[in-house]
DNA sequence: ACTTACGGTAAGTTATGGCTAACGGTTAGG
DNA sequence: CCTAACCGTTAGCCATAACTTACCGTAAGT
């Protein structure tokens, strides 16, 4: 499943970010690529590689140049992990106010509530 | 909406997930925090420093400790962000297989197809 | 008032990661 | 077969950010 950490962190740069919005708008060779950004090809050639392994593109060969494109299923043990996160914080949100609300056994009137 | 780059910059680093894996469980304090992890107190407090600037933390004065908890509604703007790019990636895929399947006006039957 | 506990901040060091330049490998085309 | 286009990989440089140590402020407790 290609540990979410993992994809985070490659989610984490904005070089690569650029570059995924660019693949957005269709597959693109190596080049197309690099001329879009400020960087040159070998380091996009890196930060596809890193987009690569954690399974967010995939690549194909298409003569002599090479193509890569966005790939959805890539994206969701993020979207797994963040709902877990989400529901997680949901929970120790409302756990938290019912404690803040409902005092078990404290002083009660201690402090004013309004 | 703190650009969901600067969120998705801020879980990119491990300590950082690690921290935010431990808020889930409760709200806790800086010294609590720093006795789970590997990394000095003061490192601890760099990090919720980041996390709390991109909204994906809040603190609150508790006597002389300092209680951190995760902000649920801090997730939205990358909920948001992935949920457009899942669909354009989606979308990017669709036109790419269509193409693949259906090719318009390029040269029939110069390669293969199986 | 003094002390203790707790944590944010600053300064300095270290390490990680992104970038470029140079090289080599592969594929198509003449 | 030779050349040109395209790209992955390596080595090395450099910037950034993660970490520690030291210091200071604040809030209780005695």
């Amino acid at each position: 499943m290609t540990n979410a950490s993992a994809i985070l962190a490659a989610l984490g740069d904005p070089t690569r970010q650029a570059i995924l919005d660019l693949l957005l708008e269709g597959p693109q060779p190596v080049g197309e690529l690099a001329a879009l950004l400020p960087v040159s090809r070998p380091a996009v050639s890196q930060h596809l590689k890193v987009l690569k392994e954690v399974g967010l593109v995939v690549d194909r060969q298409e003569g002599t140049r090479r193509v890569y494109r966005v790939d959805p299923t890539g994206l969701a043990p993020v979207r797994a992990y963040l709902d877990r996160f989400w529901t997680q914080a949901v929970v120790a949100f409302a756990e938290y106010a019912e404690e803040q609300a409902d005092p078990p056994s404290s002083t009660e009137s201690k402090e004013k509530d309004r």
